[in-house]
RNA sequence: GUCCGGGUGGCGGAAUCGGCAGACGCGCUAGCUUGAGGUGCUAGUGCCCGUUUUAGGGCAUGGGGGUUCAAGUCCCCCCUCGGACACCA
């Protein structure tokens, strides 16, 4: 409202800022500039891409950052003469669509479309460059049905299947969740502790990919943050080792560890069994430990995950009165079974060798256990409780003795391999993903269980297999979907034998949805298939993608899967979606993450309504480097308003037609023009946004010095400098962008005018600034050639009477010439 | 604990190769414009010392060391902040 009263509507070069924005708006819904699907354009491709956004309510700070940034580069390249395809969708299945129509006590369809339709006008306020014919929703049958085609191709390729596992469970939610969704013990959507619970479910066998996740990441390097990519190695977690298998004593049978380091076999001093896996317990039958065992398991099984993973938790576990034997040596190891050791890890067992691993010394300390040193070092882990990981050479180890470790490593799996006890292994922190989901606002599993013939696909044919209405179904959570009790829907006949069967009534994880959503955007309307083959190849992959960080692991590895498998099955022609990826901060306030609870939120809504589009799409690319976060306490949304105002001003004042040569423009002017954008664009290619926008500050700064105090506005040179700042401005504000280039006298839209070239011989300066120095010290500036040679350069400076004068007398040690930019002579 | 990033004025941040540290902006100060200003414009603004008109000098990119004629940039050690992972054998 304040807006109101100092609007300074008598100034007639003043911007208003609703004014502009409400007259282009429906001038670019009819222009469309940024449409891409004319089969007749000849222009290079880019596929551009923003994450889309989960329709929970309207837009926030965090999409306008992450919007604005998108924007550059999609109009750059537009700018630059390439057909763009920018589209955007939403990610619309999910928990909170879900949670929102128990509330409201509707169907989650209806808050979902509301809240699309309102992310969508504000998007077309914000002025994003989207292509709104290629729109989708992952919740529309027509998308999902390809899920469930997705689904059924995996299936017949052996990646999704189902098994028995205690899996992570969700109590609030109620629902299972992903390894990937527990955070540090948590559900990552709820922050509530995660339980295990034992239960069938559906699997995509992403391990088959593993060492293709891992190895592919070579053609990201330097073209995703180092970042990303080091989280999803350490998620794949691939390590190399070794397998041995050791003889149980008193038992017909034997027992395989993993082991990184099987050089240390010699220092073993006992055995770990998983508390929690079978081996435990059958290694624990008729021993007379039972009791003890029993007793320690349900403590285990008790304890919390959150609490597993305390840092200084003392180590537990109970000795099973049995011993392993050492391959190599025969010594009889004392079996226990603890919590320290996973089951799901490797075989469920290790061999433990207190000096040369911590956790293993930690144990042994607890027990009393003997550690005996292998490798040799400065300090002994029996006296510090310190173990000892460094290389050195090896003792008490027979045959490795004096090898250090790489060669015995080698040596070890050698003799190893030679008697049959070993084998070299890898092994992998990365599990299979679990995709069953006991909710309703998801996609349906396109399954029938029949008593007889067990689980029957759906065939294609019948795709998709559409979620029931929602009405009178009980949607809140109770630990088995909501699907189960719409008879109507569950109960079919089988697809093989016609008997009663059931569909599966679980849904799909939304990370299915996500996984290859980038690839319909081609055709989001196509029936037969999930995209067209030849748009793929045209489009495919996407040049850029932009979007935060927290997607590093989930969405990021589960596409670069989905990529692999449809490159397998012969649907796409390359193995990464992705070719660069840019994740943007995100946007706080005075150091804390925005919220509703802790009071400083800032509504997108308002500071457009108080600053403008265009002044809050520049503030947020003018902020910093894109990756950093953005305090918005540090920022100046009313610094932008003024400086657009400024910018505005410039095409007001320039009095020369549309087309006069610029060739006979004042030179200096031109120069500056021409470094602008050549810094610009080079800026914008290299994500330096906000040096983008300096270099156009700049521009728009000598363009106004010159109209007052140099060539003036009748300059051919006003004119170009001030088409520039139109187009450079275009990126970041498109609405004062465009006003300019209407006052300028041209026709609609500048985001179709191309980027001027860049004239080289106008980035050449006919002189330089030199600097000369004595030890070191400016003694001296002065004006060269760019081109000096190094020996007049050199005769320059020391010509020069103050440098002469310190000279006098003196022998310089060196001097130092770097034409045109600096003369060091060194006195000593 | 392990692995990644960072640390530059009062603030956000610039700085292809090692070659003028602090671009651009915010804020601040003074002045002009204005009935008024939260507008516009002009000038100044890293820190310290010095300068009656006449002026220059020193110190500065978390700290310490090193390489070099020359270091924000390269090397070593340390401090510190942030992030990710966290019993993965």
């Amino acid at each position: 409202m304040t807006e109101q009263v100092f609007n300074d509507s008598a100034d007639p070069n003043a911007m208003d800022f609703n004014a502009i924005q409400e007259k282009w708006l429906p001038i670019w819904d009819e222009l469309a500039p940024f449409r891409s699907g004319n089969p007749d354009d000849l222009r290079p491709k880019k596929y551009v891409l923003d994450m889309f956004p989960y329709p929970s309510g309207d837009l926030h700070m965090g999409h306008a950052e992450a919007y604005a940034l998108g924007d550059v580069i999609a109009r750059y390249w537009a700018h630059k003469g390439f057909n763009v395809m920018h589209p955007i969708g939403w990610d619309a299945f999910g928990l909170p669509a879900e949670n929102a129509a128990i509330k409201r006590n509707e169907s989650p369809a209806i808050w979902t479309y509301e809240n699309i339709a309102v992310q969508k006008a504000s998007m077309r306020r914000y002025a994003c460059s989207f292509d709104w014919d290629r729109v989708l929703n992952t919740c529309d049958p027509q998308y999902y049905k390809w899920n469930q085609w997705f689904f059924l191709q995996m299936y017949k390729r052996g990646l999704a299947y189902r098994k028995d596992s205690a899996v992570n469970w969700c109590p609030s939610c109620q629902t299972v969740l992903a390894n990937e969704q527990v955070v540090a013990g948590l559900c990552e959507r709820c922050d509530s502790p995660v339980t295990k619970k034992k239960l069938n479910q559906w699997y995509f066998k992403i391990t088959d990919y593993a060492d293709r996740l891992l190895d592919d990441m070579k053609s990201l390097e330097g073209q995703w943050p180092e970042k990303v990519l080091q989280m999803q190695r350490n998620w794949i977690g691939r390590s190399q080792g070794a397998e041995v298998t050791f003889d149980i004593e008193g038992l017909d049978k034997s027992v395989v560890v993993y082991t990184t380091r099987p050089d240390t076999l010699f220092g073993a001093t006992f055995f770990v069994v998983a508390a929690d896996s079978e081996l435990a317990a059958e290694l624990s039958k008729g021993t007379g430990a039972e009791a003890e065992f029993e007793k320690y398991l349900e403590m285990v099984k008790a304890t919390s995950d959150i609490d597993r993973l305390a840092t200084d938790r003392p180590k537990t576990g109970v000795f099973l009165n049995r011993y392993a034997i050492n391959p190599v040596n025969g010594e009889k190891l004392p079996i226990w079974a603890s919590d320290y050791v996973l089951a799901d890890y490797g075989t469920g067992a290790i061999m433990a060798v207190p000096a040369h691993d911590q956790r293993d010394l930690d144990f042994a300390k607890a027990f009393n256990i003997p550690v005996r040193v292998v490798v040799q070092s400065d300090t002994d882990p029996a006296q510090t409780f310190v173990a000892t990981a460094d290389d050195g050479p090896h003792v008490n180890s027979g045959p490795l003795d004096g090898l250090n470790k790489a060669d015995a490593i080698a040596k070890m799996i050698s003799i190893l391999e030679k008697d049959g006890r070993g084998k070299p292994a890898k092994n992998y922190r990365l599990r299979d993903w679990l995709i069953s989901r006991q909710r309703f606002w998801g996609t349906p599993i396109p399954i029938i269980h029949c008593e007889k013939c067990g689980e029957v696909p759906v065939e294609e044919s019948q795709l998709p297999v559409q979620l029931p209405d929602a009405a009178g179904l009980d949607l809140a959570p109770k630990g088995t979907s909501p699907l189960g009790a719409a008879s109507d829907w569950v109960n079919v006949s089988c697809p093989s034998c016609g008997g009663a069967a059931k569909r599966d009534a679980d849904t799909m994880d939304t990370f299915v949805d996500s996984s290859w959503y980038y690839m319909r955007y081609l055709n989001p309307q196509l029936e037969d298939a999930p995209f067209d083959p030849k748009q793929a190849e045209e489009w495919l992959p996407i040049d850029q993608y932009v979007g935060g960080v927290t997607h590093a692991i989930l969405h990021l590895l589960y596409s670069r899967f989905f990529t692999k498998v449809m490159y397998d099955m012969g649907m796409v022609k390359f193995t990464e979606p992705f070719t660069r990826l840019l994740n943007q901060g995100m946007v706080v306030m005075d150091g804390s993450a925005m919220s509703k609870s802790r009071g400083n939120l800032v509504k997108l809504g308002d500071a457009l309504n108080e600053h403008g589009v265009d002044a809050i799409r520049l503030t947020m690319v003018f902020a910093g480097p894109p990756e950093d976060d953005i305090d918005w306490a540090d920022v100046s949304p009313s610094g932008s308003k003024k400086f657009l105002g400024r910018a505005f001003r410039l095409a007001g004042d320039v009095s020369t037609p549309v087309g006069v040569d610029f060739k006979t423009g004042d030179k200096a002017l031109r120069k500056a023009t021409h470094r602008a954008l050549n810094d610009a664009q080079l800026a914008v290619e290299t994500y330096r946004f906000n040096v983008a926008v300096a270099r156009t500050m700049e521009l728009v700064n000598v363009t106004r010095k010159s109209i007052d105090s140099g060539c003036g506005p009748a300059d051919p040179a006003v004119r170009e400098a001030t088409e520039a700042v139109a187009i450079m401005l275009s990126l970041v504000s498109p609405f004062t962008a465009e006003e300019m280039w209407e006052k300028l006298g041209h026709k609609p839209s500048v985001a179709l005018a191309p980027w001027p070239d860049v004239d080289p011989a106008l980035l050449v300066e006919d002189e330089v600034e030199a600097i000369v120095q004595i030890n070191g010290k400016i003694k001296e500036r002065i004006m060269v050639s760019p081109n000096i040679s190094e020996n007049d350069f050199k005769e320059m400076a020391l010509a020069l009477p103050s440098v002469a004068g310190e000279i006098s007398g003196k022998t310089p040690k060196a001097i130092i010439v770097r034409p045109p930019k600096l003369v060091n002579i060194v006195l000593g």
